[in-house]
DNA sequence: CTGCCACTTGGCAGTGACTGTCAAGTGACA
DNA sequence: TGTCACTTGACAGTCACTGCCAAGTGGCAG
């Protein structure tokens, strides 16, 4: 990698950073591109040559945990089952948030706070579920079947959202993986009620 | 109802479709907020003043659907299983999808050409999941599992998620009932695999 | 070491979404 | 019919974001 490669992605990470820690400060809403771009020492428009919006300085942390997970799924072989390949997925998540609890815990934090930004969430969270419905969808298991492989997806994207989302209500006050657990438990126990008309 | 309210109430509606029809021509892009308002014969100001945003102009359908969804499952008896009052959220979905195809599959086609716009439609979803999750947990069969209530509402919107983007694909050719009814045989014959660790 | 090329940078002007404010218009009601 | 509360629309202003262009800088051949 060149010194000019090396520079950028030094750069990338900074303003990143930069921009989290006012957001902390000030809140999303008070924090202006251009006070996040003097602050990281660049211009508006290089900031903007690095990050495609203001959403996506925040939605990039995330994204950096979800990026860990499929390639945990990835590296599964298709010789192991499908319920312990999914099982990498959210370990990944388990242990990427444990990694980083208090930079977690304020993220979720800002996105708390601002509503706006639920939506850039929940789109990344919605096109993961694409991604990984197609990754399921080659799986031996699925047995070509796209509907399956979609509901399979959304449920496993479930059960991080839930978990993650309980654990960040808590203030980190319950162990990831204490929920983890007990949300795999009462999948496997309880089993979910299937919609189904009378009768 | 007075004529203040009722005229109010006409305008709503007229600056949403009007927008719509502007949208389906154009773009959601290729239209700006002053068209609409122009369109609507109303100022720009007074746009806002119906509609927080210029998403909220199109997202608005879907959420008069889940309106309708969410009254459905509150209208069921607690002595009804929840099995079957979630069945009375999904069939819900289904009548109105049925009763606005074309309407619905150009609202679809919008959404789809609109990167930018799914995470309106992600956000109302998850807000949806909050909503259905706290009415769940009211229910006696989750037994005040708060855990177990966000799955299973995670769950029910997955369904229905899952089955109008897949009918939304298929350009409607595909009938939404056939759809349903298969992903709901899916889940009843055919288990999802709950992750589990090897061993 | 030097000069050239490709790429990166940042300023500037412009668009469009969205908001606060305020004066004018209009339904509701005494 | 007059008064009050509410609705409306115009205007100015903020801010996210983009196209464009000139200046700076790393990489590399000679």
């Amino acid at each position: 990698m060149g010194l000019r490669e090396t520079k950028m992605e030094r750069t990338r990470r900074f303003i990143a950073d930069t921009a989290f820690d006012l957001f902390v400060a000030h809140g999303y809403d008070g924090t202006t591109i251009e006070q996040i771009a003097a602050a990281a020492e660049v211009g508006t428009r290089t900031l903007y040559r690095y990050y495609a919006s203001k959403e996506a300085l925040v939605v990039s942390f995330v994204e950096n945990g979800l990026n860990a997970a499929m390639e945990a799924f990835e590296a599964q072989s298709d010789e192991t089952p499908l319920s312990e390949a999914l099982y990498a997925v959210i370990d990944s998540v388990e242990q990427t948030i444990t990694a980083n609890q208090a930079r977690l815990l304020a993220l979720y934090e800002i996105f708390d706070r601002t509503t706006g930004l639920r939506a850039g969430l929940a789109d990344l969270d919605w096109s993961w579920r694409q991604k990984l419905a197609q990754q399921i969808l080659r799986r031996p298991e699925a047995e070509g079947n796209a509907l399956f492989a979609a509901l399979v997806a959304a449920n496993t994207m479930n059960v991080i959202e839930v978990v993650v989302h309980t654990w960040a209500a808590s203030g980190g006050g319950v162990k990831i993986a204490d929920i983890t657990r007990e949300s795999l438990e009462l999948l496997r126990t309880k089993p979910i009620p299937v919609p189904a008309p009378a009768g």
